[in-house]
DNA sequence: GCGTCCAGGTCTACC
DNA sequence: GGTAGACCTGGACGC
């Protein structure tokens, strides 16, 4: 893999911060850096001793961002700062605040949902695992598409390198706080380069043409806004999001900022086994019936039932004696 | 060392 | 509308 042919390096020198008080139960972090290694903004964002920097751009501005917690669980206190090339017009500190506020997942409600998981005999072990962890909704469609379509047809350790070959060298890198961060690639940037560059440079393969196109129309046509699909009925957000190239039934529930129930071959082994007690014969043309059966058990709560099993699998193969480990 | 298989899906041609 | 086959690349496996 080529790293670091073109990536910039852009100081961000102005700062403005503020504080948030998330809805409790909020455990900050396990919301930033949750137990899979899901990255809040970008894979190249550092966590050291409770304090997340990470970067992304916004609207085509690059933010880096400093978080840590002053509060607890109960009582949650979140104190951010912004970093910036230049200062900030006041709108512009308004809707990042709100940007982030949403990526945080603050002012999620989780109490229906920890209701009904208390109730269930998989999920009561994961919501007391994993008390007070949020979900939310990230800034922007193009990386979340990208890594959806990196996702596929390869295992997760070819996805990552594929991954981190492409922000290294179409993304940007935001240098704050002593700290150096690398973002995703805005689409603009990727619709103007040729499929056969992306694949060779980044080894994605078939995956290039997919991540030019993709690109080519976020970037040159009306696609909805990440929070314009948070306010779309679930189905309409679905639609939408499978009109785009490369992006099929799995993806789209990955994409969604309504979540859904993603199961690949791989999820299928697992909530195949923790639904029926064994090893589907064959995880690929079990997809169905297991994503029928989630779907059934937990209905609307089907994304954060998800999310929470695929984030507590080490204890729920303790706790409900079943070998959860890929065969 | 070499050939074969297939992986955390999607698209397209064909019926 | 339903479905088989193709698709990059690289690691695992058998020989």
């Amino acid at each position: 893999m080529e790293y670091n042919i073109s990536l910039v390096v852009t100081p961000l020198s102005h700062i403005f911060e503020f504080s948030l008080k998330p809805t409790a139960p909020f455990d900050f972090s396990l919301t930033v850096k949750n137990p899979a290694g899901w990255s809040f903004f970008t894979p190249f964002e550092i966590f050291e001793n409770g304090t997340l920097w990470s970067a992304t751009k916004v609207s085509s501005t690059l933010i880096g961002v400093k978080m840590w917690s002053e509060g607890n669980i109960s009582n949650p206190v979140v104190s951010v700062q912004v970093f910036s090339i230049e200062e900030l017009a006041i709108s512009h500190t308004k809707f990042l605040i709100d940007v982030i506020k949403e990526a945080l997942g603050a002012e999620q409600d989780l109490s229906g949902f920890y209701e009904m998981a208390r109730k269930d005999d998989i999920l009561k072990h994961a919501v007391d695992d994993l008390y007070g962890m949020h979900d939310g909704i990230p800034p922007s469609v193009f990386p979340e598409a990208v890594l959806a379509i990196l996702l596929q047809m390869a295992p997760l350790k070819r996805s990552n390198e594929m991954m981190a070959s492409f922000i290294q060298n179409y993304g940007e890198a935001a240098e704050f706080d002593d700290r150096q961060v690398s973002a995703w690639p805005v689409p603009e940037r990727i619709s103007s380069i040729e499929e056969s560059e992306l694949a060779r440079k980044c080894k994605v393969g078939y995956r290039a043409k997919h991540i030019v196109k993709l690109a080519k129309k976020l970037s040159e046509e009306k696609f909805p806004s990440m929070q314009q699909l948070a306010e779309m009925s679930p189905g309409e957000a679905r639609k939408a999001l499978i009109g785009l190239p490369g992006i099929g039934d799995y993806s789209a529930d990955i994409i969604s900022p309504h979540g859904g129930f993603p199961i690949d071959v791989w999820s299928a082994e697992v909530f195949g086994k923790l639904f029926f007690g064994k090893k589907p014969e064959n995880n690929r043309e079990a997809v169905e019936k297991v994503k029928a059966e989630g779907m059934r058990r937990w209905g609307e709560w089907s994304w954060m039932a998800f999310f929470y099993v695929v984030q507590d699998l080490p204890n729920l193969s303790r706790k409900m004696g079943v070998d959860l480990r890929l065969t």
